[in-house]
DNA sequence: GCCTAACCGAGACGGTACGTCCGGTCTTTTT
DNA sequence: AAAAAGACCGGACGTACCGTCTCGGTTAGGC
C-alpha cells in the first residue's frame, strides 16, 4: 500500500485562517523547498545561506521567513514535502525480496534531488534543532504500516516465526545506512543494502526465541 | 587488557617542535577540553562558541586556535581525549558476557561528561568538517584488535563458527547507538544495549552461510 | 485677503480621469494625511512607516499608494494641505505690524498640527527626495503676491525706501526660524520673531543703497 | 585665533580605559570617517550604506559599529572630525571685509570634501537624531570667540555701535546659508555670501537701537 | 437592475539595509 | 615566546521597511 505524501507539516498545526489578505503563494513553498534542496546538495547545510535560497528562488528573504522560522526548518520541511520518495511495498514473493526491494526504493540515490547528500544537511540541520530529531526517524524509514505488512507476508509464507521485537529490528536498516552515510559520505549502494539484509536483518528474523 | 588511550592525536603528526621559547601550558590543553565539553554538553554545537569555551577556561582566543585549527576540531579532539572511555576487554566466560561488557562499557553513561548529549555535538563537528568524518567510526567502537579478540574467544569456545563480513556486523552496535542517540537523544541504556546484541547481533554471529 | 488653501497638488497634473470604476474616496485622503501628521508628530520622519499610517487610518497601504508615489510625497502633500495655516495680510498701519501679524500667522504653533515638530519631518522628507526640494520654500514663507502687498503699502506710507533685493531680505524669517527649529527643535516663539523683525529685518528694509 | 579641531568627542565620555587587550586602531577610525564623507559627497545620505562604507575602507561592519551606534553617529562625528575647515580670523581692515573673508573660508566649496553636499547628508542624519541636533549649530558658525573679536574689531574702529543682540545677529549668515542650501540643493557663492552681508548683517549691525 | 471598472482592507511579494553575531586572524601588554 | 584580552575582516543571520501585487469583497456610475 502506497502512501501518497503532501504537504506534510512537521508540527501539525491547526488551521487559524486568518481572514482577508492575499494569501500565500503555494507556488513559492515548492520553489523554495526546491532551491534548498539543491543548494543543500550542491554545497551542504553549512554553507547553504538564506540568501542563496531566496535568491535561487528569485524570492526575497522575508517570503522565506514568513514560511519557516530558521534555517533549519526550512531544509527539514523540504526534505519531507519535496524529497521523500514513496514507499510503498511491491510483492516479490520473498522476504528477502520484498525487503531488499523496499530498502532500494528508499535509499534510491537516482531520485531527482540526490538523497545521500541531501540526508547529511539534514543531519545538521537537525542536529542544531533537538526538537525536531524525530523527525530522522520518521524519514529514514519507511511508514510503519509498510514494515508491518512486510512482516505478515513473510510470517503467512513461513518463512520467519511471528516476530518479536519488530520495532527494534525495523531499526537495523535506517541505522546503518546512515552510520555509512555519516561516517564515510558514501550512500548506501544496492550491494551494500544486500549485505546488512543477508548478514543482518535475516539472521535476526529467523532467530526462535528461547 | 587495553590500551590506555591518552593524549591522542586526531591526525597523526609529527613532532616540528620549534626549539626555543616558552612552551606551551599542558594545564591550558585540559582546562579548554574541559570548557568544551561543558558547553556541548549544555547548548550543543551550534550555539557553543570559541570565545564562550575561552571565557570558561579564562583563556584568550588565540590560547585555542594554537591548538587546534578550528571549532571542530577541538571537540573531536577534546572528546577522543576526555570523553571516551577506556576499551579494554574483560573475560566473561561467554561471548553474551563479554559483547554487553564490552558494549556497556563504551556506552557508559556515568562517564563525567554525559558522553550522549557530547557525542550529538561531535557529530555536528563531522558533518561540518567532511574530513574528519571517519573519526566517528574510528570512536565510537572499540579499537579493531579487541573486537578481534572478542570473536576470536567465541570461536573458541565453540560459540559460533567463523565468523565473515565482521566488518559489517562490528558496525550493528554503534550504528544503533547512534541513530538512537540522534533521533531520540537519549542515550543507549544497558537493556537497550542487552536487547540489541540479543535481538540482532547473536543471531547474526550465529547463522550460518550458505 | 488671501486665498483658501484647498487640496493643492504639488505637481500639477492634468487629469487623465480613467472613465468608469468607483472613484477615490476623498474621505480616506484626509484620513490618511491626519494619520501622517499625526505619526509625524509623534515619532519623527524616520520611524514614521507607511504600515503604520495605512493602519491608523484603517486602510490598507495600496490605498496609501493609490494617491502618493511615495513616503516624502505623502508627507509633503499632508503638511501642505492639513497644516499650513492661511495666510491673508492684515493691515495693522504699520510695518512692522503687519509684518509680525504675517509672521505669526504663519508660524503660529497652536495649530491642530504642532507645525514644528511636523516641519521637522518635512524637512527630512524634502532631503530624501531632491526634486521636492523648493516646495520647503514655497511653503516656509507666505505667498509671494503677499509679501509684495506688504512692502507696496509700507513704501506708500513712507516708512521704507522702494526696497530692492526683496527676494534675498524676504529670505530672512523663514531662514531664521527653520534654522532654530532644525538646531533647538523649538518652534519659533512670538517673542522669536519680534526680535527678527525688529533686530534684522527692519533695518535691512530701511537702509539704503549707496 | 585659530581653533585646532582634533578628533572631538561629540558627546564627551570620561576614559574606562580596559587595561589588556589590543586597542581601537586609531586608522581605521580615519580611514571610515573618510570613506563616510566620500560616499556621503557621492549619493546621499540615504543612499549610503554601512556596508559600502566598511567595504570602501576595506573593514568589516564590526569594526564601524564598535566605534559608532548608528550610521547618523558616523557621519555626524566624520563631519566633525574630518570636514570642519579652520576658522581662524583674518584682519582685512574693515568690518565687511572680515565678515566675508570668515564666511568665505567657512563655506568654501573647494575643500577637499564638497561642504555643501555633506552638509545636506548631515542635516538627515541630525533630524533622524534629534538629540544629536545642536550640532548642526556648532559647526554650521565660527567658534563663539571667533565671532565675538570680529565685532571688537568693529567697534573698536568705530564701523558699528556696541552690538547687541549678537547671538541673534551671529545665527544670519548660518541660517540663509543653510536655508539655501536645503531649498536649492545650490550652495552658497561668494556672490550669495555678499549679498547676504551688504544687505542684511551690516544694516543690522549698523541699526541704532532706540 | 445589472455590469463593470475601480475602489477598499488586508497582507504577501521582491528587494535592500539594518544592526548583531561568530569564526578565524592579528596585535597589544603582561608574564 | 606564550598567555590574556580584545580588535580585526568577512560574511550569514534574522528583522524591518519600502513600494508593488493579489486576494475577496464593496461601491459607484453607465447601460
Amino acid at each position: 500500500v502506497a502512501g501518497q505524501i503532501d504537504e506534510v507539516e512537521v508540527e501539525g498545526t491547526e488551521d487559524p485562517r486568518p481572514v482577508g489578505g492575499r494569501p500565500l503563494d503555494a507556488g513559492r513553498d515548492a520553489a523554495l523547498r526546491s532551491a534548498a534542496l539543491e543548494l543543500l546538495a550542491e554545497i551542504g547545510y553549512d554553507r547553504m545561506t538564506i540568501d542563496a535560497v531566496a535568491a535561487r528562488a528569485k524570492a526575497g528573504k522575508a517570503t522565506v521567513y514568513r514560511r519557516w522560522p530558521s534555517k533549519a526548518d526550512l531544509v527539514i520541511d523540504a526534505f519531507v514535502n519535496e524529497a521523500l520518495g514513496a514507499a510503498d511495498l511491491p510483492d516479490t514473493g520473498s522476504l528477502r525480496g520484498d525487503a531488499l526491494a523496499l530498502a532500494r526504493r528508499l535509499w534510491d540515490d537516482d531520485a531527482p534531488v540526490p538523497r545521500a547528500r541531501v540526508m547529511v544537511g539534514l543531519i545538521s540541520a537537525l542536529l542544531a534543532h533537538p526538537e525536531l530529531r524525530e523527525t530522522l526517524a520518521t524519514i529514514s524509514r519507511p511508514p510503519q504500516s509498510v514494515v508491518e505488512e512486510l512482516y505478515r507476508r513473510a510470517v503467512s509464507r513461513g518463512e520467519i516465526p511471528e516476530p518479536e521485537d519488530l520495532d527494534l529490528i525495523g531499526l537495523v536498516i535506517p541505522s546503518m545506512c546512515i552510520f555509512r552515510l555519516v561516517t564515510t559520505g558514501e550512500p548506501p549502494t544496492p550491494e551494500f543494502l544486500e549485505k546488512v539484509i543477508d548478514t543482518v536483518l535475516l539472521p535476526s528474523l529467523r532467530a526462535r526465541r528461547d
